[in-house]
DNA sequence: ATTGATATAAGTACTTCTACTCACAAAATT
DNA sequence: AATTTTGTGAGTAGAAGTACTTATATCAAT
C-alpha cells in the first residue's frame, strides 16, 4: 500500500561497512520524508529486523556475513508484504543482477553512484514503482565487450566455432554430423579438440561452455 | 562459414512504421557488430522470418497488423531457442509490460528514448541478459513476482530440487548421489522425475534447463 | 620439398545420461 | 483404515559424450 504524502517512509538499512552504513543513513535522513527506523551490520539481525519492524522499505547489501541480501529476500519476500526490497551493491556481476531481477527487486543500486540517484531510487520504490539504475547494464556490457576482444575462441578453427555454435544450440552430434555433411566420428572429434584447446575437462563441460557463451557465438 | 560472421549479432526489426523502421535499422547498422538480417511491416511476416531465419535478436513493436508482437512470442518461444526479444513501444501500458514480462522478454524499451538506450539494451540482451529501460521502471516485474511464486519448480518435491540444483552446478548422478549419500540409481530416477514434470525431453535438456534457472535454485 | 595445421574418418574403451520397467517403506492425506 | 505421495533402490536397453589412438588428404608456409 502507498503511504499518504504526510507519512514518513520507514527503511531499514543493511551493510557491513559502518562507513558506508552510516553515511547512507546521513544523506537519507537529510531528508524528512524518510525515516530510517533500523540499520543491521549482517544478515540474520537484518531478516529479522525486516520481519520485526516491517519497514516500508529495505536496502540491502549483497555480500553480508551471515546472510547475503538476495538470501534475505527469499527467505521474506512471501512473508511480508510490505516490504520493498532495494540492493545497494558494489558489484557489477550480472548473476546477482539477474537473480535480483528474478527475484523481484524494486530498486538496484550501485555504491559508486551519485547521491541524487539513491534518492530517486527511494522515492520511486516509496511510491510502488520500479528503479534499476542505468549505470549497472552499462557497467556490465563494458566487462564484457573487452572479455570480446580476447576472445578464447581465437584459437579455435571455423569450423570448430561453427561446431561449437551447434552444440550450444543443444544439437547432438548426431545432429551436427547431419547438418554438416560430415561424419559423426568428426564431430566428435571436433568437440574433443574444442575441449582440449579450451581446457574443458569431465561430462558436459563443453555443453556449459557453450550454452554460456552462446550469445558471443 | 567466416568466423568474422559468427560474431555478428543478427537482429530482425519488425515495426508497421516506416519511418520508424528505417531508422532503426540506419541507428543499429552504424554498430557494425550487429546485422539486420530481416525486416517486417506486420506481424505474421515476422513470425514466419523469425521462424526461418532465426535472428539472434527480434526487436518487436506491440502493436502491429496482422498479429502483435506478444503474440508472436507466444506463438515463437517454444520452438525457437535462440532468438531473444525486445519489445519496442510507445505506449506506457501496464498490461502489455507485465505481459511482455511474463513471457520472459529480456529488453523492453520505449521509442522516445535515446539512443544509446537502444544499442545498450541490443547489446545487453544480445549477451543473455536483461535491460529494461529506467524510464519505464514504473511498472517493472510487478505481475511477473507473482508469477514467480507459482513458478514451475512448485511441482517439484524438495528432493528433486536440491537434485536440480546440483544438476545446475554441473554434477554427475555420481556426484550428486555421493554429495546426498544415496544411491546413483536414485539420483537417475529423480532426473527422470524432473524430466517429465517439466516436461523435458532428449539428451541434456535437464541439464540445460537447470543452467538457464541456475539463479532462480 | 618438407613441415605443420586443418579437416576428415575410424577404432576402442569407458562413463554418463535417458527411458522405460518394477519394487518397497515411510510419511502424509483422505 | 485406506490411499497417495515421496524417497529410496534396482534392472535393462539404448543413446550420447569423453578420452584416447591412428590415419589420410589438402593447403599454406618455410
Amino acid at each position: 500500500m502507498k503511504p499518504s504524502e504526510n507519512k514518513q517512509t520507514t527503511i531499514l538499512i543493511a551493510d557491513d561497512h559502518p562507513v558506508i552504513r552510516e553515511g547512507l543513513i546521513k544523506i537519507i535522513e537529510q531528508d524528512n520524508t524518510f525515516k530510517i527506523i533500523a540499520r543491521a551490520k549482517e544478515g540474520i539481525e537484518a531478516a529479522r529486523l525486516i520481519t520485526e519492524e516491517r519497514p516500508d522499505l529495505a536496502i540491502l547489501d549483497i555480500s553480508m556475513p551471515g546472510k547475503n541480501g538476495l538470501d534475505i529476500i527469499r527467505e521474506i519476500k512471501d512473508k511480508n508484504q510490505t516490504t520493498q526490497f532495494i540492493i545497494l551493491t558494489m558489484y557489477r556481476d550480472e548473476e546477482y543482477f539477474n537473480a535480483a531481477m528474478d527475484l523481484g527487486v524494486k530498486g538496484y543500486l550501485l555504491k559508486d553512484n551519485a547521491v541524487d540517484e539513491l534518492i530517486s531510487c527511494l522515492k520511486t520504490v516509496a511510491d510502488g514503482r520500479h528503479y534499476i539504475c542505468p549505470t549497472i547494464s552499462e557497467y556490465l556490457l563494458k566487462q564484457n565487450t573487452t572479455l570480446k576482444k580476447t576472445s578464447v575462441f581465437d584459437n579455435l578453427t571455423s569450423t570448430e566455432i561453427q561446431v561449437l555454435k551447434l552444440i550450444s544450440h543443444n544439437k547432438t552430434s548426431k545432429q551436427i554430423a547431419e547438418e554438416l555433411f560430415i561424419s559423426v566420428r568428426t564431430v566428435q572429434n571436433h568437440r574433443n579438440n574444442i575441449c582440449h584447446k579450451l581446457d574443458l575437462h569431465g561430462p558436459n563441460k563443453l555443453l556449459e561452455f557453450a550454452l554460456k557463451n552462446k550469445s558471443l557465438l
